[in-house]
DNA sequence: CAATCCCGTTGACAATTGTCAAGGAATCAA
DNA sequence: TTGATTCCTTGACAATTGTCAACGGGATTG
């Protein structure tokens, strides 16, 4: 697994750093199973998860005990509860295997060493931090500017991976509409 | 109004850095006028300022014409298009002043070279990223997991003084609804 | 001061979306 | 295979929200 994740680095920042293998050392390689939680509401995230294989949901339950999903994350992409990992505050959110999961993971304290040791690895989680972030604004625009049925137009045209892969469910959930509504929808186009 | 961006990165960094002078001369002075646009949709941002007085609506234009606000920003907030200011891409948003402003300016040459030259800089560059973040994600999910009233209470009991200093109109376009909805709305509350 | 404009409000109505219930297809385990 | 479960779909109905039009207050301008 960790092969991809040598690959994912090297990509990222145009070359293989120094201390590559030292970085890679960090993480620790998991299996996850289809259900498996890595974070629960009012958890403190302890680790940072590359994902090697599988997808990730990270969801929050509203006031009538729905799902709402937030982001869902696959090969080669990171997932944790970044402000909370960072500071080691309880989570607002669910982070759920929705695929059986090949991950690599990395502690609080680890990642914390690497970002101050290894200027390549805090190059990059800025990096990554800047698309996160651009990806949500993005994701905030469209909930805001677009009814339902654009809405599940522009999954269709910017997501077509995930459309194949994810449970119909899960893609109304995402789009903040109720299943009937998605297969209504669905109909019109 | 330096003063006040001192005060902020001390703030921020717990201490004053050591080149703290050299990055405020980075920083340009500049008013603006209600209604001025610090950047409009396919422009490129040349800019992140810092505001030391005013407030600052960041939003997009859906396809009927209406105005989507994504963020208010007011006095010691950072605003800008921060994916198409780091990489000098044209932006899907526009930055409006809709009180009269005072603003600091720092253009993209400068924040390359203070975050590469001053580490405090690029430190507080990251938490403000992470903050901004956490607040987005949190956005999202206010957005698919409440109803329109419940977003208006959250609005009200999280957003105290933007109650007070926002039309009503702005509200509800931050919101995804409908002036006439919040007006409805309201009298729920 | 009067005229104008912008904004918030209200009403009537339409469109969108959610909820509840039922049926059927697909999946999975025994 | 059988039974159980889950999921997608559909229909009926209710709730939410948007649109359009009109009214009136408050601010601005001439």
């Amino acid at each position: 697994m960790v092969d991809r994740l040598r690959q994912h680095i090297t990509g990222i920042l145009g070359r293989a750093p120094e201390n590559l293998s030292l970085v890679l050392s960090r993480f620790e390689p998991m299996r996850a199973k289809r259900g498996d939680h890595l974070l629960q509401e009012g958890d403190v995230c302890r680790y940072a998860y590359f994902i090697v294989e599988g997808c990730i949901q990270v969801y929050v339950i509203d006031a009538r005990g729905h799902e709402s999903t937030r982001e869902f994350y696959v090969e080669d992409q990171w997932v944790t509860d970044i402000f909370g990992f960072q500071n080691q505050t309880p989570s607002t959110e669910y982070i759920k295997c929705i695929e059986p999961a090949g991950l690599l993971r990395i502690s609080h304290a680890s990642f914390q060493e690497m970002c101050a040791t290894v200027p390549e690895f805090a190059s990059m989680y800025r990096q990554i931090l800047e698309v996160s972030y651009n990806n949500t604004v993005y994701r905030v625009n469209t909930l805001t500017a677009l009814s339902g049925l654009d809405r599940l137009r522009w999954f269709y045209d910017h997501k077509p991976r995930l459309r194949n892969r994810l449970p119909s469910r899960l893609i109304a959930s995402y789009l903040g509409l109720s299943p009937e509504t998605v297969t209504r929808l669905k109909a019109k186009l």
